[in-house]
DNA sequence: ACGAGATATTTTAAGCTTAAAACAATGGCG
DNA sequence: CGCCATTGTTTTAAGCTTAAAATATCTCGT
């Protein structure tokens, strides 16, 4: 009982064990970023490159067009996971460049829509196919076993961490199906 | 022979095939963003909230700490993957705060060699330990054999970008062990 | 020693990003 | 009705980020 080895263990000490280290976990965060952001380095260059967009504005333009009727402020900094107050610089200068539209809704005047003007779409739609061959290109290394491996496992992981933020993905009730995918997170 | 539908497929006509799609691989790299971004948001919140120091700030730190006798500024944009130019405001805010120290190489009067203080070298323990301990949390749901999964895929497919990109990586001639896993890009 | 080219860093201009505070409009509730 | 909490957006201040141009220094061949 006096022993200092014979250490009682219950699921709160085992948590409190500071000994314990998780090298592996970090390793695997540190692949997962070097990879993201090789990746996307890329595409940014590519982007400005072949079109001379950001990848922000890409990212809007794709949220944008996935969506029928356009989206509010509110629903696209949500679907970006960027801030509130990042879109309007952001918006602003889309808008300015012909590229999207902006209108206030008549019901609720504080909510703003937005949608892509058919400049937007065309613009867009070019961008958006050159976009996958890149991607494509990148991942080429990987076998379609493998690609499908992958998202399982990222997609645990992408479970994983909304547990431990504790941000419990309400399941839409009937989400859409959603056929098309181009860019943007998807949340 | 002039069947159309009899297509001679070499090495060359199946890159060129437009009509093939890459959905798999674009939403896998969304998935891959999407991580990216939950991990990333989440460590650089609690890295503000616990210890009013921002994400790459700590990125900094972290390589300065893998680094036995510092480094310059060329060597730290390499390593954290970020722009030359990015450095020198980030640098000199440190050295203001007093966690770096800036010095001119006596030989070649041209790169700057910076290093952690004992101050830095302080502040940065304190605040790895916080964040193993938190990317430990956020990977909680995955058990040992999908970490090591992960780790071999996503090596795969660092390999594949690496490979597209032309960055051919040189294999250092004998590179060493490193057995400080902390935080910052691993390249 | 000289100059051309290479290398290391800084500067500059533009844009992205966030957190927090400020504004504006809505929807109850007493 | 009138107040108040909530919600949607913008503003603000600070900092990050990049690409490209500018500086400064070095190296090497002659």
């Amino acid at each position: 009982m006096d022993d200092p080895n014979a250490v009682f263990v219950d699921a709160e000490t085992v948590v409190l064990e500071r000994p314990r280290d998780h090298k592996a976990e970090l390793r695997l965060w540190l692949r997962l970023l070097t990879c993201t952001t090789l990746v996307e380095d890329n595409i940014r260059a590519r982007l400005r490159g072949t079109f001379d967009v950001t990848l922000p504005r890409f990212d809007l333009m794709a949220q944008l067009h996935k969506a029928r009727d356009g989206l509010t402020l509110s629903q696209l900094s949500s679907r970006m996971m960027v801030s509130n107050g990042n879109l309007t610089a952001l918006v602003e200068r889309l808008v300015e460049a012909g590229q999207l539209e902006r209108r206030v809704t008549a019901l609720d005047r504080r909510v703003v829509n937005v949608r892509l003007t058919d400049a937007g779409e065309r613009a867009f739609a070019a961008m958006a196919e050159r976009h996958e061959d890149w991607v494509a290109d990148l991942f080429s290394g990987l076998g379609a076993t493998e690609i499908e491996q992958l998202m399982t496992l990222l997609g645990k992981l992408k479970g994983s961490v909304r547990t431990a933020i504790g941000t419990g993905e309400k399941p839409e009730p009937s989400a859409m199906p959603s056929p098309c995918v181009t860019s943007g997170r998807q949340p």
